[in-house]
RNA sequence: GUCCCCAUCGUCUAGCCCGGUCCAGGACACCGGCCUUUCACGCCGGCGACAGGGGUUCGAAUCCCCUUGGGGACGCCA
């Protein structure tokens, strides 16, 4: 009826979004910014049990982090049976759809069977000319073709062709009337005019099955693309058991969301050689054909390095906000709006790869060293250093103002004065100051510190090492 | 077991559709080196792959077949 492009994403809020999920959103949130289409959130909650609000919530609040918005939604789909039921009725009042009595047991029986006689598992059709009369404990199922075969014409995976005698007559509505998954996102789709269903790879055995469903309609099928799932390390589905997953998981270890955007969408996606992609770049440049065919597996490595990237091309100022987040849920320090931050942070940049590395590092500006690093302290507290510290501290003390400019001019006089290089210098200096091994440069950490706080340092480390 | 899908460095991938320009390119990781007051950043270099076998062709990573390997699905879950 029109070729604008609406895709959705359709979640069961059976837990947390995670990152296969995320992937599958990003996919085709991506595809409809990109052509100006419509993208619709939809909570596949049929499964009363499990479903949870708890799971919508944190859901939202995964695509929220990650900035993916929808246009229309969020949609209930137990909030829709009067719908899925108009359509029901119609397949049952034409014959398509049929009541079947069978018990769960007496159906395990025929799968069984089925498998023994190396064929595969499925319902045998029992019901399926009794005409049995809607009833309660009934399920009703669709009746399928017996010969022939269901093409997909898949827009990732080209075409794929399942022979019909490997689809069951499939549940559609359940003995207590709810509808099954299959039944309600062919309804939804049809009804909320999805061109293109793009989704996980373990969908496509799905697929037939809703086709089947859309041509007992009479209704238009839209375009399916199968994206390859994500495996992990050990090259199965990632799951659980990987580690972890929730894409708010990933906040808390430091990440920025356009970084694991950027890593998701280049994990079964590729632009030529580009690696780095702002969200700009993504949403102009995605295509559905540029998809890869076979799964990926999942690589922190690599995600870090990315983020890696993306902290160090954002500004101090972008950076800010989200680094006091990070510091209070560390429960490092931190003054309110200290104005050194901006410096600091841009002289963190280049060293952290997550938001955490960046916050830990920070520490150091906030909070007097409480113990020295215990490797740090023996390669550069040694005869001798007590001395340059004294110097500093003789120096600190009379300088008139500790810009970086004055400090590094303070550290240059030190060393000509002691005839010393600056790496004896700094050493002890660093070990005195941050407690640690490294830190950003001598003069820079000396003029963010200030005399004020860098001086109380300097005396704890003497007196450190006289009693030592 | 049955059906479906997939197959380039350890990993993500370019190249494959429209065979030659590919003794296969990039990125992450790893290993060296340079830079350097430490750690990073940056720069330079190295290691490292067309799963195997048959075809087709003057010529195949690219096309076809088989084998092997991997993944997924077989629910009154989604």
């Amino acid at each position: 009826m029109t070729d604008t492009i609406i895709t959705r994403f359709p979640p069961s809020p059976t837990g947390y979004l995670h990152v296969g999920g995320a992937r599958t959103a990003l996919f085709n949130w991506l595809y409809a910014r990109k052509t100006g289409g419509k993208f619709i959130l939809r909570i596949e909650d049929t499964d009363i049990l499990r479903s949870t609000e708890e799971s919508v919530r944190a859901i939202f609040e995964g695509l929220e982090w990650l900035g993916i918005d929808w246009d229309e939604g969020p949609f209930y789909q137990t909030k829709r049976f009067d719908i899925y039921k108009k359509y029901l009725d119609q397949l049952l009042a034409e014959e398509k759809a049929y009541c079947c009595t069978c018990s769960a047991e007496e159906v395990e029986t025929m799968r069984e069977k089925a498998r023994a006689e190396g064929r595969n598992p499925m319902y045998d059709g029992t019901c399926r000319h009794k005409k049995l009369p809607p009833q309660p404990g009934a399920v009703v199922r669709l009746l399928t073709p017996d010969t022939g075969s269901t093409r997909i014409d898949d827009v990732v995976k080209g075409p794929i062709a399942i022979p019909n005698t490997e689809i069951d007559d499939f549940i559609l509505c359940r003995s207590d009337g709810v509808y099954t998954y299959n039944f309600a996102v062919v309804i939804d789709d049809l009804t909320m005019h999805i061109s293109h269903v793009i989704r996980g790879d373990d969908h496509v055995s799905n697929t037939p099955k809703q086709i089947l469903i859309y041509e007992a309609l009479n209704a238009p099928v839209p375009k399916f693309g199968h994206v390859p799932m994500v495996l992990g390390p050990d090259r199965t589905r990632l799951s659980k058991r990987h580690g972890a997953l929730g894409v708010m998981e990933y906040k808390k270890m430091g990440f920025l969301p356009e970084a694991l955007l950027n890593y998701l969408v280049r994990l079964g996606w590729s632009h030529g050689d580009q690696e780095f992609f702002t969200i700009e770049d993504m949403k102009e440049l995605f295509t559905l054909e540029a998809i890869g065919r076979s799964p990926g597996v999942f690589d922190v490595d690599k995600l870090t390095a990315l983020n890696a990237e993306h902290m160090q091309k954002k500004s101090p100022a972008e950076l800010l906000p989200l680094l006091l987040e990070q510091m209070t849920a560390l429960g490092i320090p931190h003054g309110p709006e200290d104005p050194r931050l901006p410096a600091i942070i841009a002289l963190l940049q280049p060293r952290s790869k997550t938001l955490v590395e960046m916050a830990q590092q920070a520490e150091s500006f906030f909070v007097d060293p409480t113990s020295y690093c215990e490797v740090a302290a023996k390669k550069n507290f040694k005869g001798g250093s007590v001395d340059v510290l004294k110097k500093i501290e003789e120096k600190l003390m009379t300088a008139e103002e500790d810009s970086l400019e004055a400090m590094e001019a303070l550290l240059q006089s030190v060393c000509d004065e002691m005839d010393l290089k600056l790496g004896k210098v700094g050493g002890p200096l660093r070990v005195a100051l941050t407690g640690k091994g490294q830190s950003p440069g001598m003069g820079e950490t000396l003029a963010l510190l200030g005399k004020e706080r860098s001086l109380p340092r300097i005396r704890a480390a003497i007196a450190h090492l006289e009693t030592f």
